[in-house]
DNA sequence: ATATTTGTAGACTGATTAGTCAATCATTGT
DNA sequence: ACAATGATTGACTAATCAGTCTACAAATAT
């Protein structure tokens, strides 16, 4: 009933299906069941659409990520829970975590400013420090570790997409690539 | 000279800066130097113009990642050589680099047939599956060793391009995450 | 009750776009 | 010399698009 809401899923759908110029704006009124005007109601353009989608959908992920962690718990099985998180919130929103990597390879990544994207990774690079403050993680830079968790989770996650999988050897699956990833940053 | 080649050289500089859609196939002229109707003369539809330029770059990209290595080094010294060519490659070419990935994060993408995919990964399936059977690579499967690298080199290449590396910097850079890498897939 | 704000609609517009077309120009083979 | 083929041009078109505008409805405040 929330037409904000059902904008942004309707601009979810079809940016994913067709690109974001590809996509006109009639379009997704017309797929979220609301009229043209209506959208520029809520969003005074289109490139205000799409930097709000970014951001809600970032925000979701951000919060799936670090949901059940505890502070009590060692550095690696946090370390372990929000790797897990991650790539289930992908397998199971993979529209929306395509979405960010379309985003983030795109024109569009760069109308966000530098600060909102250090603001941004900024607890996930604390979250490095400390775990190279312990003496856990390798002293790499916690820039080039960010990189790197990053990207070897867009992989797995990439792989699990391509292939079909049963839930039991996806989870084998996340699993072991953790453990090589583990191995590897500490 | 070549008219052809002109065009996709404009076309990769404009469909980076703006992306695909917000470039139209006029400017791309205007940019190659070329009246709007020689764009189509060589181009049939703008769609074949972008499948072409990835084609073409990816292409080149290939033969890059293989010039200087010899069937004669061990395993882990073509393996290396083909890392640092890469990432190599990617730093000096980082608008044909961004725009592979840019290209593969879009709808655009799924207009490349599955077998064309299949085909232009074989020879590096190849090669991982050769290090496999010579007990040098952990035996995992191909497919997620290919993507694993893949990702790996796309992180340390976004990385390099982030920060203000000196050259010299940027080499060891490469040789410890090459290290990183190697230690984890052996 | 009345006024004011907010939400919703959809027709409309000015600008832009991919692709066409008819007409030259250049090159090559005979 | 002379076809014939291919390259090149830029004006043109039909369609499409982002965003506007006016009107009205619903909710909220006074």
């Amino acid at each position: 009933m929330d037409k904000k809401e059902e904008i942004l899923n309707a601009a979810l759908k079809l940016f994913v299906e067709f690109g974001f110029h590809a996509t006109p704006t009639s379009k997704i009124a017309k797929e979220a069941g609301v009229a043209n005007g209506t959208l520029f109601h809520y969003y005074k353009t289109k490139d205000e659409l799409i930097l709000a989608l970014y951001a809600d959908t970032k925000k979701r992920l951000t919060e799936y990520m670090y949901s059940n962690t505890s502070k009590a718990d060692s550095l690696e099985l946090v370390f372990k829970s929000i790797y897990t998180n991650t790539i289930e919130w992908a397998q199971e929103n993979k529209e929306e975590f395509y979405f960010i990597q379309q985003f983030s390879t795109s024109p569009f990544y760069s109308l966000i400013s530098p600060e909102e994207i250090r603001k941004q990774a900024e607890p996930h690079l604390d979250f490095l420090q400390e775990g190279i403050k312990a003496a856990v993680l390798k002293p790499l830079p916690v820039d080039l570790l960010y990189t790197l968790i990053n990207s070897h989770i867009a992989g797995i996650n990439q792989y699990l997409s391509n292939g079909e999988f049963s839930t039991s050897k996806q989870k084998q699956i996340i699993n072991e690539s953790f453990q090589l990833l583990w191995d590897m940053i500490t």
